[in-house]
DNA sequence: GTTCTCACA
DNA sequence: TGTGAGCA
């Protein structure tokens, strides 16, 4: 699919899929044309770097998180960066920190649902 | 009509 | 990151 295609389905502006191939995110065949010609399974993969970016990681790291990313399969790290990997645990506290935010808010929106649904109960 | 690259505020 | 210019 070109990236029109690929925009609608992931929610991602084209604008920025260009920008995501820039920063070695992904990396599309071109046509004879010159378009971008993107596989299927880009699709899943765009969302997951849109998931990590709304998350807050960094291209730069996304970029060395490819490998996990669409596979189930060991990732061998070829140097540990300590300072990475500092970052990175940084990150997974900062994620859930806001994962235990949203399980708040989502209580919250439970209990005020469960009180209409009690004040409908009296009608 | 769609995409491409480049550039600016 | 958004927007517009000028092409193919």
């Amino acid at each position: 699919m070109r990236i029109g295609e690929l925009a609608t389905r992931t929610g991602v502006p084209a604008r920025m899929l260009r920008y995501y191939e820039e920063q070695g995110l992904i990396t599309p065949r071109r046509l004879a044309n010159g378009y971008r010609e993107y596989d299927e399974r880009l699709v899943l993969r765009v969302r997951k770097i849109r998931g990590l970016l709304d998350s807050g990681i960094p291209t730069r790291i996304i970029g060395d998180m490819l490998p996990c990313l669409d596979g189930t399969q060991a990732t061998i790290v070829a140097d540990p960066d300590p300072e990475l990997r500092a970052l990175l645990v940084e990150q997974r506290e900062k994620m859930t920190e806001r994962i235990s935010f949203l399980e708040q808010n989502r209580d919250a929106l439970t209990r005020y649902i469960e009180a209409m649904d009690a004040a409908q109960g009296h009608r």
